[in-house]
DNA sequence: CCGGGAAGGTGACTAAGTCACCGTTCCGGG
DNA sequence: CCCGGAACGGTGACTTAGTCACCTTCCCGG
């Protein structure tokens, strides 16, 4: 089975040699929510495309607060594991499965071998590591200076389901945005207090997905 | 003249036919201070090694807020811009050469080559890779949950020159932690009536660093 | 020597984060 | 079925940080 290779806009170009290298070397894993896959004290072995799932990856500091830095969808890859996992370590993010997740892993050297041989691969990973890059420096950018409140509609309208619904907990709100849980409640209440949404233990629903977004967008 | 490959630990071990290579097909260029070397709608042609002096990454907000990412050195690569330069391009930081320096600019063509054919080259990219990212994560820590009478502290004791001066404003020094000129005034003065600093026009001296230092790292 | 820009000081205010504590809800074991 | 603990969320009082408007001082070039 080596479908995978598909789903990868980078690496579908990969000829005959190299795509079965890759394909032979590197093997399908399942992996259950809520499993910590690198953290401190955790490198990670392998290079993880996914196939399913989110990786969810996030910093943690002494004083236990926690900031999500950016999420790993289908189809992406957790490059900067592989930088880390290839120099020096003892950085404190942590990538943890946020739903079920099915992986491809290529090790380390397999991963080597590829980059050593193919242009495309290597533009593979570099592109997938831009764009980290570029989701680190927007969220340096948003927690150094946009407002707290603007920041929380836009972080509501982005994890919304589809009928509205963000099920996540205030607590878990202020890690997304790097804030305290008491600074999510009383902007949650004030979006209440002014009809954009209502609130339920574990849920916010969205009731005016309009108004929220144009008060992201404002200022 | 290639001797300037020596200064890289991780290049140094290149063998005589790669090393040529590298060695004819880059050049050593002289940038004077205050140039920006990439930046907004001005992608970087070159991978930089710098010889000498110090280039500072920095972000732009749109309000005009500015905050510093982190500062490459005498024998280190500006290797972020690479993956930026490689991918996607709208991103918002620039950097700026903060002294004269003198650096090897490596074309992507040859990066490329020499991702390609050296082990040793690799190694040397993804450790460079690993430094800026453990940077980025460390900036993102210290915005999101460090106090800034402590960062401010942390700063004038990393930026004090041997005689115990800094030679920033306070706007500089503000922009170096992401917040604003009054806030740092502010905080100054208190440190002045602590009798840890003295102050002038364009310059903070530090007359007791360890006091300073003591105060840094507590809490 | 004077005019303008950079530097920085200040008060009043708003936004954000902290601390201590409360009640409520949920859930699993006894 | 009920109890107890943990998770969830609300609240007041306070501290810290950022913003806004405006001021003075200093420096440097014309």
């Amino acid at each position: 089975m080596a479908d995978w290779i598909e789903q990868f806009p980078g690496l579908s170009r990969l000829d005959g040699d190299l795509r079965e290298t890759l394909v032979r070397q590197s093997r399908v894993v399942e992996v259950p929510q809520g499993t910590v896959i690198f953290g401190p004290g955790k490198a990670p072995e392998n290079l993880l495309l996914l196939l399913a799932g989110v990786v969810r990856v996030q910093q943690v500091a002494e004083n236990g607060r926690e900031i999500v830095l950016y999420r790993v969808h289908a189809h992406e890859s957790c490059v900067l594991t592989t930088a880390c996992l290839l120099a020096y370590e003892d950085y404190s993010a942590e990538g943890i499965a946020e739903t079920d997740v099915t992986a491809v892993a290529i090790p380390r050297s397999v991963f080597d071998e590829m980059i050593a041989r193919s242009a495309d691969f290597r533009r593979f990973v570099f592109t997938a590591y831009s764009r980290r890059i570029t989701d680190l420096f927007m969220v340096i950018e948003e927690i150094a200076f946009r407002r707290l409140d603007l920041r929380l509609a836009a972080k509501l309208l982005e994890r919304k389901d589809a009928a509205g619904d963000v099920l996540l907990t205030h607590h878990q709100l202020a890690t997304e945005l790097g804030t305290a849980r008491e600074v999510v409640s009383r902007q949650l209440q004030e979006f209440i207090r002014r009809g954009w949404v209502t609130a339920g233990r574990g849920r916010v629903h969205v009731t005016d997905a309009e108004a929220l977004g144009e008060f992201a967008h404002s200022a």
